[in-house]
DNA sequence: TTCAATGCAAAGCTTTTGCATAAAG
DNA sequence: CTTTATGCAAAAGCTTTGCATTGAA
């Protein structure tokens, strides 16, 4: 299901290649103009949200409203259940694997009849050490 | 600094209306219309612009990137703690007022040194109707 | 009378879509 | 050869800005 193509290649490997930080859409398209190659706008938006559809990535609002922020997970569907903790001061990402939270997923459904998407999902707020920081 | 206009007290009045839950421009320019009032889109923007800056309102994103949601925080006030669901299939917003959630923003900060930042945290999935329609 | 606020329309952004062309399998 | 991916440009949201006009003080 989908063909390998050298720019879906390209888009995973800056995403892999800035580790724990988000890049935008435009982020992308800069870095990939520096190593020489020039991807659509449209491919970029297309692999990303695909990526982001298999795990792969995660995707949220970033600061002031602007371009949505996308960051590699490294996990893919048939990693064990865990949601994504995003901290909105360092841009880190924790992984959390949690009784807690696996029955959250289970309220949600049987409670509210809504069903997760935990590759969708991303609980922003702060780490340990950047809430320190700010008190 | 500034003069006091009836569109400004109106388009107050409505945020405060709604309580501990947030409107788009739109909720916002909609419900003046149901009460036969007219607000330019630019007006409401500048207000909510305004009411953030005082800290008399919060925004934050909404789905998908999608139009941005404010909320009225009551002048430092603790806004009442919800969750915000949103439905990838059909865009809904689900306000989630919910004591389980409570115990998740507790748990997070206790046992995973996160602190919940409750307005950029969106929990995406599929609601009763959407997922149904998909099976 | 003065100066800020309004409303409209135009402009700016980010993201999505349609379609012909190129590339993968 | 068939099917998917690409890239462009156009379209589609959301938000901001410019400017003449209205309304507050």
């Amino acid at each position: 299901m989908g063909y390998r193509t050298r720019q879906g290649d390209m888009i995973l490997e800056c995403l892999k290649a800035q580790g724990s930080r988000h890049m935008t859409v435009e982020d992308i398209r800069a870095a990939l103009r520096d190593k020489g190659e020039s991807v659509g706008q449209a491919t970029v938006y297309r692999h990303l949200d695909r990526l982001v559809r298999e795990g792969v990535a995660v995707r949220y609002a970033g600061a002031g409203g602007q371009g949505a922020c996308y960051q590699y997970t490294g996990c893919g569907e048939d990693v064990r259940a865990h949601y994504h903790l995003v901290c909105s001061g360092c841009g880190r990402m924790i992984h959390m694997e949690c009784g807690l939270m696996d029955e959250v997923t289970t309220h949600l459904l049987e409670h509210h009849q809504f069903r997760v998407d935990r590759f969708r999902t991303v609980i922003s707020g702060l780490c340990r050490q950047c809430a320190d920081k700010r008190s």
